[in-house]
DNA sequence: AGAGCGATGGCCT
DNA sequence: GGCCATCGCTCTA
């Protein structure tokens, strides 16, 4: 099942955390690519390392815009990353996707990817975007298009740490990964 | 297994 | 001009 647009329009922590064990499906003329969110982090708009912090700006736009949509962005002049923004209109927040267990497509990621071990095709979040064919073309589109987030079946274990990569709000508990999944970034 | 680091480009001040 | 919500390669063990 598609998941309805008033389960993003939470608050965002809650969000990152329900988003786990949750299914994130993209479509492409090579086919169809899935896998199950295993680790998310949240951002904040009162969070030093939010993209948000210091204001609306052309890049982080879409995150002030309505739950629900995917916000896309470049990085270190080679990645991409995908998060999904939570709460209503004018507050700037979103959840990170930042490793996937592969379900679907797996011979497709393995040729995205250049890598052959299933382990190495969505451990992180470039990585992850790279797999399923994510690119600036999605930044704004609803998760009900050519990329999808599907329900959960059952409701794992959580774990909650600090984030990743941050210079900023480093010391806050906002990432959230699957107890004992093999494919989550780092533990 | 872990640390160090370069690549690379868009955005912000 | 400087800064990144990263990745993959290299070097040391």
């Amino acid at each position: 099942m598609i998941i309805s647009q008033e389960f993003f329009n939470r608050n965002t922590i809650q969000v990152a955390k329900d988003l786990l064990g949750c299914y994130l499906v993209s479509e492409s003329k090579e086919g169809r690519t899935a896998g199950k969110i295993v680790e998310t982090e949240a951002y904040l708009s009162d969070d030093p390392g939010s993209h948000t912090f210091k204001g609306k700006t052309k890049r982080n736009e879409v995150m002030f815009g309505p739950a629900g949509r995917a916000y896309v962005y470049f990085i270190y002049g080679a990645h991409h990353c995908i998060n999904v923004v939570t709460q209503k209109p004018g507050v700037g927040e979103a959840v990170l996707i930042r490793a996937l267990e592969p379900i679907e497509g797996i011979e497709i990621m393995r040729k995205r990817r250049n890598k052959d071990d299933v382990k190495d095709l969505t451990n992180g979040p470039g990585k992850l975007v790279s797999a399923l064919a994510i690119d600036k073309s999605c930044n704004g589109l609803d998760f009900n298009d050519r990329i999808k987030i599907l329900e959960r079946k059952e409701k794992p274990k959580i774990i909650a740490t600090t984030r990743i990569g941050l210079s900023q709000g480093k010391d806050l508990p906002y990432r959230f990964y699957i107890k004992d999944n093999p494919f989550v970034s780092r533990k």
